[in-house]
Formats: structure tokens, C-alpha cells, sequence
DNA sequence: CTGTTAGCGCTTTCAC
DNA sequence: GTGAAAGCGCTAACAG
């Protein structure tokens, strides 16, 4: 590989100039002549520079690092998925480059420990956070630059970027809604998740202010899978049937699949029985029938406000807002209708 | 950021002391004692070797360079997303990290040249690969080492690691045949496509060992979608009802998903009237119903073989086979009976 | 306007 | 057994 020194040996000048009309730095001092003639030896050598030489010299790497987290189970994790390739992206519009790694059996720690002391990587992305994320509080106390995909505890403070749920869960309510549903109800997960209790605030608060009070059985929570959306539906059913809800906005797609397959098995037609949307816009919403009403997390702009807010945070600036929502886009498919006039 | 001459100062020994013994290089020279001592400084100052500076020295990355391959439309690409994700565990396992990056407008090539020419990955790892691939004939005329997850041309010498589709179909289909199947249809991919040929040879050379004729029509051949497989059985179902296949294999879990909607909205039971076997083993092969038995291919021993080969083509070493073939393994679910005794 | 040069942090040859 | 020092390729302060 050519080095600098090839280049300006070709062009008759020093290393130094090379570098200079390279880094367009004193750029207007390099007089228009010399200016080509370097432009000229670079590209007849195929000179490029070493990106291990800048870093060393800069101390930094142009790198960003992001642990991959696997679904529990068999996969069913597209939205990261997708976050992952658009953060790739993001990156690279920015100057950077992705390092994706994996976290070792003994927990996310140590990797991140690793990466900073030797310097691989400017930054970090995090994302899937959780409360009290020891991810968090170790790079905030290592004081290392990070923006992650994701809130946390309140009081804590770092930059973050999240998918607006609770305005995604009024867009859905408001939809069901204006297509005459009074009754709505909810697949939610668990109350200790963050996402999980943005997005049902956004459900209670839509029905609240559109005057129309919440049974407590409306409201089911289970984890992330197909059962828990089973589970919910059978629960409904066995409300007296001018109880049971028309509606149901689900806190995922997989969700909300377990409650059109709980539904169909009993002669509920999604759509004119039951109607529901999910969340997430999983290839799954696509493929499944009724095709899927569901709310797309706008993840290229994740990613970009990611960056941009990486850029600031890099350049140690704490003037700009440290965090950001961005709601998602509801996608209407087939899966809802105006309830049956029964 | 502590350096190795904090480390040296520390101990009170010379920073080539230092390296020695942490690179275990000439350490039978070293006594015990100063080996005591230079690991005691190492813990106290917790210093671990830049990376970029290594980099620089060894004029080598111990960076592997993978491009994103983003699904045609709205995602479903579960294969390479979760070999993404054990070439990174792969990787790393190996002393190495997983360098992702996206391919620009202008296609693949320029990041390929850039990468090479800063000297930012040591090599890379190819997937998604097709007949004449461009970045097979560019990165062999460039002499980089790199391999591949998928083959190409079979004139071109290159390492590669690929899933045996052949074995796969063979194994489906003895399945089948065991069932009681004869009358087995294959959906496949068209012609001009590797794995798709290699898996429909697959089909074709396990039926005639077993004696059995293929009518032209059993053979459909369309793209990577559910419509496919629709159109797929759309065209079976024309046939009078005694030459209509019992079973079909498909090239994919997608199109195995479009053969079994397509049939389902004609009547015809899944598992009963008509059984089905998909390949890849996608998330959405554990949630349509009934779930689909399907070939899965081994990704994690796939990522593993692929960096051994790497490793032995980084030393350059000429001496190991350059090529591998890993069996997938047939999971069986619900998609497959014996045909129905009319 | 352009060149000389020190030095980023590490490895390794050579000398003691 | 251990240390001094060169040098990987680049950037930027300083000199001219």
C-alpha cells in the first residue's frame, strides 16, 4: 500500500503539504499548482490514508460500538434488526464506522471495559435499555460518550433517542376511535418496562380524554410473545358479550398475532368481530391475515438523530436538548373495521 | 488513558519489558519476579494496549469487514440477521471484531476499495453471493483474503463455506417419503440461481433414487415471495385431482407460507390434504399454523467454519481445503402427514 | 506558501 | 534478563 511519503515523493513536495491540501486544513495557504499536483499523485499511486496511522495520531478511531442483543428466543427481533443496519448507515454518513459485538456470559461489562481502555471505539449506541441499566450508570460513570436507543431511569442523565409511544398509542386509539369503538382494551406488558408503561399511558390517557373509563380487565399484561396474547383475548371472552371489548391495541405484533389466533380459533373474525393493531411493524404484520394495522417505528430517523446527537455530545458541546422522541407511523392495513352493529 | 510507560514507571522496568511480558513473546526470558511486578502495575494503573498503536505496528486491524445486505422489501431476511450476529460471536472468538458496514448507491465496490486501500479490516466476509459477483472478481484480483458464505462461479478458486442444500432437499424429501409421499412438487427459485439449483437438484436426483418420475409442472419456479408460492399452487390445482402433488417441498419459508395460504383458501388442509416443507427456518415458520417443518441451516457452525478458514487463509496458508459444506437440519413441526388416504 | 520535525503508543532488534 | 532506540504512517506546530 502506498504511504504518504510515495505521494509526495510523485508530486516533488514534503509529506507535510501532501497532508495538508488531504485534510483541507491551511488548504487556502497551498497555492492552486501544488494543489493538483498532489491531487494528480494520489490518485496515480492509489494513495488512500491509513486509517490505523490517523487514529493513532488523533486518538480516535472513528468508530462506533454497539452490542448486539439476541431475541430470547428464536428469533423475532426485527425491529433491532433493521436499527442495526440503518445505525450502520447513520454512521457512515457521519464519517464513522459500525463495530458490532456481542456480549460474553459474564455480562455486557466486560466488553465495554475492553473497548475503552483500548481505545477501539470513540462511542457507543446502546439499545433494548433497561431500568437501572448497568450499562448506563458504568459509562456515565467512566464518563465514556454514549447515546443509546432507549430511556432509562429519570433521573439519570444522558442523551437519548426513543420511539414516541405513548403518542403512537393515541394515533392508534384515536383511530379505533373514529371508527366508532367505544370499547378498546390492551395487551400490555409488564408494569416494570419502560416502553411498556409509555405506551399504555398513551392508551389510558387517549380513552380518558375521549371520556370513556378503563375496567381493570381491559388492561392484561403478559411478556413478549404469541401466549400472552392468547392468554388476553380468552380473558376478554369471558366478559359477558356487551362487555367484551370491539377493540384492542397490543404492545407488539407478535402480541398481537397470539390475539387474532386466539380469536379466529373462536370464530371471531379479526376485522369485523374484533378488530386490532399492533406495534412494531415486524415483517410479521405483513404476512399474517388479516394483514396488519399496526405502528412502524420510524427507525432511519432513530438512527440519525442518534448520530447527530453523538456528534454534539463528541464534540462535548452540552448546549443541544439530550434527548428526543419520535413518533411512530400508523400503518393501516386490514385488520381493523367499524364494530359489528350487532 | 494509562500507556505502556505508565506501566513501565510503575514497575520501575523499561517499557520493552513491559511488552514482553504482556505479549508472552521471549517471556521464558523473563524472571518471575519482574513478571510479578509488571503484572501488578498492569492491574494498578489498569492499562490495557491501545489498539490503534498495535494497529499501527502490525500493520493490522484485527478488524473483518461485513456489508449488510438489506431485504428486497420489508425486511424478512432472518437468515442473515442472525449470521450477522454469530459472525460477530464467531469473530471475536477468534481475536477479532465484526466491522458492519452498508454498500452505497453506487454499489458495492467503492467500499470495498476504500476499506482495503486505509487498511481498515484485515479481510472480509462475503454473503448474498450470486453468479459473476463483482466482489469475488475484485477482491481475488486484489489478492485480499476474504470468504464467503455462499458459492459463485465454479470456476473461480476461492474459499467459500455454504449450506448443503442438496443434503437439505435430499433429507426433506426422504421424509416425505417415508410419510408415503409420491407425488412430491417442488416450488423453487429460477434458474440462474446457485442455491436455489443446488437445493432443486437435491429434489430431483433423491426422486428419480427413488424411482419416481417428476412431471415438468411439479417444478415451479418463481422469486422470493408468498405470491410466489400461491402462484406455485395455484398451478398444481389445475391438475386433475389424482396427479395433484401430496406433498411439496419449497425453496423457502416464505414461499412455503404463500403455498400453504394459497391452499388454505381453497380448502385444502395443510398437514392432511397436502404437506409442506419449508427452508431456512425463519421466525415465521414457528408462527403461521399449522407451524411449518422446515430445513434449518446452521448458522452458528457456518460463522464458526468460516473464520477457521479465514484464519488459515490470513496466514497464508495454502494447505487447507478451501471449501465446506454444512448440512441443515430438518425440524420437524406440523406442516407434514402421511397423505391422505382418499 | 512549503518543508522539517517531533511524537501519537506500541513492538522488536540489537546491545549490554 | 533487561534496556535503548528505531520506526510503523500520519498530523501539526514551528521555522523559514
Amino acid at each position: 500500500m502506498p504511504t504518504i511519503k510515495d505521494v509526495a515523493r510523485e508530486a516533488g513536495v514534503s509529506t507535510a503539504t501532501v497532508s495538508y491540501v488531504l485534510n483541507q486544513k491551511k488548504s487556502y495557504l497551498i497555492s492552486p499548482a501544488t494543489r493538483e499536483l498532489v491531487l494528480d499523485a494520489v490518485k496515480k499511486v492509489g494513495y488512500a490514508p491509513n486509517a490505523a496511522a490517523r487514529n493513532l495520531k488523533a486518538s480516535q478511531s472513528h468508530l462506533i460500538g454497539y452490542a448486539w442483543h439476541v431475541a430470547p428466543s428464536g428469533g423475532m427481533n426485527s425491529v433491532l434488526d433493521s436499527f442495526t443496519y440503518y445505525l450502520a448507515q447513520s454512521a457512515e454518513a457521519a464519517g464513522y464506522h459500525l463495530l458490532t459485538f456481542t456480549h460474553t456470559d459474564k455480562g455486557p461489562l466486560p466488553v465495554y471495559e475492553e473497548m475503552i481502555q483500548s481505545g477501539r471505539v470513540d462511542a457507543f449506541v446502546l439499545s433494548d435499555t433497561t431500568n437501572d441499566d448497568k450499562r448506563i450508570s458504568y459509562l456515565l460513570e467512566m464518563g465514556y460518550p454514549f447515546v443509546s436507543f432507549g430511556r432509562s431511569n429519570p433521573d439519570w442523565d444522558f442523551p437519548w433517542v426513543d420511539t414516541d409511544g405513548k403518542q403512537g398509542m393515541e394515533q392508534a386509539v384515536r383511530y379505533l376511535l373514529e371508527l366508532g369503538h367505544r370499547r378498546i382494551a390492551m395487551a400490555a406488558w409488564p408494569e416494570d418496562s419502560i416502553s411498556g408503561t409509555v405506551r399504555a399511558d398513551g392508551y389510558i390517557d387517549t380513552m380518558r380524554s375521549a371520556g370513556l373509563s378503563i375496567p381493570p380487565v381491559y388492561i392484561q399484561r403478559g411478556e413478549h410473545s404469541e401466549e400472552a396474547g392468547q392468554r388476553a383475548f380468552n380473558c376478554w371472552m369471558q366478559l359477558p358479550p356487551a362487555e367484551r371489548p370491539t377493540a384492542v391495541v397490543c404492545i407488539t405484533d407478535l402480541v398481537a398475532s397470539g390475539v387474532m389466533s386466539a380469536a379466529e380459533a373462536q370464530g371471531v373474525v379479526i376485522g369485523r368481530d374484533l378488530s386490532v393493531i399492533g406495534f412494531d411493524d415486524a415483517p410479521l404484520a405483513q404476512y399474517i391475515r388479516p394483514h396488519l394495522t399496526t405502528l412502524q417505528q420510524a427507525i432511519p430517523e432513530i438512527t440519525q438523530a442518534l448520530l447527530k446527537m453523538l456528534e454534539t455530545v463528541l464534540k462535548k458541546d452540552n448546549s443541544t436538548p439530550s434527548h428526543c422522541l419520535i413518533a411512530p407511523r400508523l400503518i393501516i392495513r386490514d385488520s381493523c373495521g367499524s364494530p359489528s352493529s350487532r
